[in-house]
RNA sequence: GCCGGUUUAGCUCAGCUGGUAGAGCAUCUGAUUUGUAAUCAGAGGGUCGUUGGUUCAAGUCCGACAACCGGCACCA
């Protein structure tokens, strides 16, 4: 019978875990899982797992499938598995503070490996692929996933239901490495890193800054159109306005601070919205200002832990697009809504069709602040937005902040990790903080309240998940150089001259590759990086007054009249409001 | 930060069991004036991540540190 890949995979995790038990009878389980691809498993051992020992462990799984082994399931009692997990501390840890709930406790032997398991599994061995797993990698993970815990070894393994299958996965996969952000960044010369002066921060090669300044230009344009205002905030604040927003204490790792020869202590922003508060709370507002939406596109900095760093997905230095709207608690619902709204249509207007969304609710943490009635009212504003717009979204509950809900949006790079871009956060602390206030109808002060919200979220990431995501191939009026033009030999120099003053007029970034090399060499090289159309003109095109077109990744040319192709750049370049 | 791996020319990489470095591409020079994914020839280019140690001798062995890659933890 044919079982769920889930299942298969699983299984698969209690065989690995038998095949380890037989290679290195000390060890100690954890547990092991099924997961996106395949399966995992942690151990705790003397022996150190490295890339040398895959093969043995391979091995002695393909010859544990081929034994045709049971998978045997027991219903067994709490003091019977105390006495049978004994010596398996992790396994007794959880024993400890099972708390029975009416659920009935069961285990599963195969071959001489016991594992307390919930279930269900393959009825024998011979129902799993012994060609259909590969083991991938070897990484530490915490027992419990706590820092404060143990470090335990994980075997990770890509699992498929057939040997087709995996090989299939493991080519795109490879394919995948192609168009790594940090890959793509070289090969387009958009930007690149310093480790050795600056780990985990950009610099933005002209290339990549035109794309970055473009993504702007349209954020930019867009908020405009909704009512926004742009603002622009210091970077280097004293210390007691961190303390007030309370970043100084909260975040005191991650700040980068230091003090002046004459005694001051000075915070660089790890974040733009105490300089928001500040501008709203200049002069008095009345409730005919809100719903205010200031917008920053600030250049944060945040000491990252090193082991945290990740090309482009993850810096030390990011700009934000950021906003702040300040509304009043009625016109919460319909701003988040708003908000929302704006971040779909844009990451549709960039090609993402695929986004995760989810609302996150209060932590369990000793920062959380705010009562547990204002946390009812916000989860429900945030809750009640998403379903009034019939948006899809998961509930991770406890991953908000502790000054608010949140709703996420994540979008995947190229071997499928998921990454926060844009986000929209319910703040409940920095009004309270900077007592920001406006005058109601009635005359009185009232707080108003506060959303944080991102688009993009971070420029620098956002450029890696669209870089993974097109594989460079940017839409034209994105792309740093959308045509070079190509003359065929130095005699029609001038032709191609002029073509690009032309079309350089027009607004469009663009140049002639003068180089003395033949046109395949030079289409290679352009094509290579990216460049979406090659102009080749030679004798024909300049009698003629045209241009013959490549474009990236299409087979064939098309030619065009000089003008003709003028009026078409200028219309691909436009921002698609 | 933690676990594992990696670090050799501008880039991609080779260098077995220690005997003081190699390829392709790129660059420069010359020839060639090129029609849709690499024209030919020659030349220059590396304190082998940094730093200690072992050794007659270290890119190679051992230690420390750093960065990078994959995870874990973190992510205002």
């Amino acid at each position: 019978m044919s079982y769920p890949i889930e299942l298969i995979r699983h299984s698969l995790a209690h065989v690995m875990a038998a095949a380890v038990q037989k290679l290195y009878p000390d060890v100690k389980f954890a547990g092991g899982p099924a997961i996106e691809n395949g399966f995992y498993y942690d151990f705790d051992t003397e022996h150190r797992f490295s890339e040398d020992d895959f093969a043995a462990i391979e091995k002695e799984m393909k010859a544990l499938i081929k034994s045709d082994g049971r998978f045997d399931r027991r219903e067994i009692s709490l003091d019977e598995a105390k006495e049978i997990f004994k010596n398996q501390p992790y396994k007794m840890e959880w024993l400890n503070e099972y708390d029975a709930n009416g659920e009935v406790l069961s285990i599963y032997t195969f071959r001489d490996f016991t594992d307390l398991c919930r279930g269900p599994h393959v009825a024998s061995s011979k129902d799993l692929p012994k060609d259909g797993f590969k083991i991938k990698s070897v990484a530490g993970a915490y027992w419990k996933g706590d820092s404060k815990n143990k470090m335990l070894q994980r075997i990770y393994v890509d699992a498929f239901a057939t040997g087709e299958e995996l090989a299939e996965f493991l080519k795109m996969q490879e394919e995948a490495a192609a168009r790594d952000n940090r890959k793509l960044g070289k090969d387009m010369d958009l930007f690149h890193f310093e480790p050795e002066y600056a780990p985990g921060c950009v610099f933005w090669h002209d290339k990549g800054f035109k794309v970055y300044r473009r993504l702007i230009d349209f954020i930019r344009a867009r908020q405009n159109r909704e009512g926004y205002l742009e603002i622009s905030t210091p970077t280097v604040l004293e210390r007691s306005l961190w303390e007030r927003s309370g970043h100084w204490a909260k975040y005191a790792e991650h700040n980068y601070s230091g003090k002046t020869l004459d005694g001051k202590d000075f915070c660089v922003k790890p974040m733009s919205c105490p300089g928001g508060m500040l501008v709203y709370a200049q002069g008095i507002k009345s409730y005919k200002d809100l719903p205010l939406y200031l917008a920053e596109f600030g250049k944060v900095n945040r000491y990252e832990a090193s082991g945290a760093l990740a090309g482009l997905m993850r810096v030390r230095e990011m700009t934000q697009d950021d906003a702040h709207i300040f509304c009043t608690e009625e016109q919460l619902q319909e701003e988040v809504v708003k908000a929302l709204r704006l971040m779909i249509d844009v990451y549709h207007k960039l090609g993402f069709k695929k986004i995760l969304m989810d609302l996150e609710t209060r932590p369990d943490s000793e920062f959380r602040i705010g009562s547990d009635e204002v946390w009812d009212f916000a989860e429900d504003a945030l809750r009640k937005s998403l379903e009034s717009m019939g948006a899809d979204y998961i509930l991770a509950e406890g991953e908000g902040a502790f000054y608010g809900p949140k709703i996420c949006l994540y979008l995947w790079d190229a071997i499928g990790r998921k990454w926060q871009c844009g986000t929209v956060q319910l703040d409940m602390n920095l009004p309270e903080r900077f007592d920001l206030s406006y005058i109601g109808e009635d005359g009185e002060k009232h707080r108003p309240v506060m959303l944080h919200r991102a688009i993009l979220g971070s420029i620098e990431r956002f450029m890696g998940v669209l870089l993974e995501s097109t594989a460079g191939v940017l839409p034209l009026w994105l792309s740093p150089e959308p045509v070079v033009v190509a003359p065929v030999s130095e005699k029609f120099k001038d032709y191609a001259n002029e073509v690009v003053e032309k079309l350089q007029k027009a607004g469009v970034y663009t140049r002639a590759d003068l180089r003395d090399e033949k046109v395949n060499y030079k289409i290679r090289e352009l094509s290579l990086a990216k460049t979406p159309i090659i102009a080749v003109v030679g004798e024909k095109e300049m009698n003629d007054r045209t241009v013959t077109l490549r474009y990236l990744g299409k087979e064939g040319q098309q030619v065009k009249s000089l003008d003709s192709f003028v009026d078409e750049m200028t219309e691909a370049i436009k921002l698609p409001l």
